[in-house]
DNA sequence: CTTGACTCTGTACCTAGATACAGAGTGTAG
DNA sequence: CTACACTCTGTATCTAGGTACAGAGTCAAG
């Protein structure tokens, strides 16, 4: 039932919910494969729609093209090295643990912040961003910066 | 103790552990305020070295610069406008609590991926990522797409 | 068989976030 | 007082991820 009509690349864009000019930049940054032609009209898959759509999802939890491009390559050839992808797999899975910690950081001195800097009682002295993320993180205080300014 | 030694855009970079042009950047986009300067040098403040800092990690947690300076504004009006500033505050606390729910999804995915994929002895046909991802998204499925390629 | 919607290739342009460099001035150690 | 490291302003260039044409071809309805 989909040979009748075809999925062209203005059915594709618009079932992803993207432009048909981004379509044609994932081809040509080879993140879905070039598809068959038909009279020089390109004619695509369900399965493009599914990873186009996928590509977009993974964008947003702050994959880069690059990254989503090897995940995809993964998929393709798993049975050749199961071994391989099983390891990247878990380092990207450990990456992503270590990034939700520190949103979870980011989390806590914001409600900090608007605890203390949203009540009208505190003295402005309590009321800094700064303080806030530096309790959560130990990154940004220059104690830690040693004889950079003064010996 | 800082008098004698001034932090220079040098100082500041290697400091913040950034090149001399992001600080000058982050000038120009108004991150960082102009500092003072004597004989056409800039000096610049420990908390200008806690402020790059601290921009660096949001950078890394996903907040982009006019984000963080929307953040930075915050932290030097918030006397004026409380109720404001934890609005916004409370609004950014949800949406990083949404992208924390995602990128949990995103490692549900990968380890069911991992576990299918990376296992020897499943077939080739249960070890797709579009699945995993599938399975715990529901988002990039076709079906939920009614009538876009055959009717 | 024309008209309008759509597609093709190719190239140019855009934003964010830097990064590099030219040409001039400063400041400090030897 | 010279040499070298550093800074200044201003402009150009780069990468990522698109977005926008131009000019030509295709296809389907009326």
């Amino acid at each position: 039932m989909n040979e009748n009509k075809p999925i062209t690349i203005g059915v594709l864009a618009k079932a992803a919910n993207v432009g048909v000019e981004t379509i044609r930049f994932y081809q040509r940054k080879a993140i879905i494969e070039q598809p068959l032609k038909t009279n020089g009209f390109r004619h695509y898959s369900n399965e493009d729609i599914r990873t186009v759509r996928l590509v977009k999802k993974l964008q947003g939890v702050g994959f880069s093209l690059d990254e989503i491009k090897e995940l995809l390559i993964f998929d393709h050839c798993c049975s050749e090295s199961r071994s391989v992808v099983k390891h990247k797999s878990l380092t990207k899975i450990e990456e992503i643990k270590t990034q939700i910690s520190e949103l979870q950081a980011t989390v806590k001195a914001l409600e900090v912040f608007s605890n203390t800097c949203g009540s009208n009682q505190i003295a402005e002295t309590n009321c800094h961003l700064l303080d806030c993320f530096e309790n959560h993180w130990q990154c940004c205080s220059t104690d830690n910066a040693p004889n950079l300014t003064g010996e």
